[in-house]
DNA sequence: GTCTATACTCAGATAGAC
DNA sequence: GTCTATCTGAGTATAGAC
């Protein structure tokens, strides 16, 4: 298994389960090694193994969201639906929940607390810069950024809570309507 | 301290470290008790705990926001928007986090997982009773309501996630400006 | 690089005095 | 009802052989 296998594990342990929610057995055996294999990959402990799988979120963003947006060739409004699709795999169709979602809620240290907000800021920021090019003022594109994540995240919450994916989904497809309808003012 | 005032710390503290996040003794700190007048209170421990917090929300949602909604004396949108005032005073303006969201997303067992379930389930429904009230078709009525606490959850973990409680504020705002253009149909 | 074995700390939980 | 003291297990982490 190769070292980006294992930290897709790591990410998909971590936001099934939490941070502390999870642990190095529970980890030992869902990649197959035993825990001080798993400390030879990562000398820094369960911290590290969690770090590296923010990282691993924070390049699958800039590789499958932030590439896309400002890929200045296609219309606005196909770079936002793009990014839809794409949060859709990476959410698995509402069935797995957001790592930095879970890590932020459970927040006791602000272990990550940085780098998630920073993540989430450059997110927001680059949808916000979309929305200006359709002609959108910069106050109400920063709103209306704020606004599709805190309902990708709020909907991601409840198809949990509600054990309702179909939730998750309408809201993909209400944030798609949404932006189409901007896009032809 | 009464039973109450101690479930109330419970609340706060499992709403802010979640419950693997929070130690026995990090609880026992904050009330003032030691460990072992803890399990006299709680004999079941620190499920027993969680679980009084869970109990106190589900009374306090009932006293504070479901009893509002069915408040026929009032008209639908007068009623809507003291559910919104409420919404934000339990969460403090954004400063602290919703302990259904925070247990859903730890969720390793399914311990709280059926009661919270229900508890969002019957929040959902009752502020859909509200907006067919209105005249909405039962449909969308259910939606509308969805996305109103999809849109709370959601801008509750970007509050935390990005130390900005504007955010929430402004979702609320939404949500009533929402709900006033729907009443004026 | 992977393992077994082990150290050490802190978690949740109990016993029993007052 | 509250405490001090203690048990037991699980948690993270390390040592050292292969």
């Amino acid at each position: 298994m190769s070292k980006e296998e294992i930290v897709v594990q790591l990410l998909n342990v971590f936001r099934q389960y939490g941070y502390d929610g999870t642990s190095l057995s529970q980890i030992s055996q869902v990649i197959g090694l035993s825990k001080a294999s798993l400390y030879h990959h990562f000398p820094g402990g369960k911290e590290e193994m969690a770090t590296a799988a923010l990282d691993y979120l924070d390049s699958w963003l800039e590789a499958n969201i932030l590439k896309l947006l400002r890929n200045s060739d296609a219309p606005p409004f196909e770079r936002l639906k793009a990014m839809l699709e794409n949060v859709e795999l990476v959410f698995d169709q509402g069935r797995k929940p957001c790592l930095w979602a879970v890590l932020t809620l459970e927040g006791g240290s602000d272990r990550f607390h940085t780098q998630i907000k920073q993540t989430l800021s450059r997110w927001i920021e680059a949808i916000a810069v979309v929305l200006q090019e359709i002609g959108i003022d910069a106050e109400q594109a920063k709103y209306q950024s704020e606004d599709a994540i805190v309902r990708i995240q709020g909907s991601l919450v409840l198809a949990r809570g509600l054990d309702n994916t179909d939730l998750f989904n309408r809201t993909i497809k209400e944030l798609a309507t949404q932006f189409l309808q901007i896009s032809c003012v």
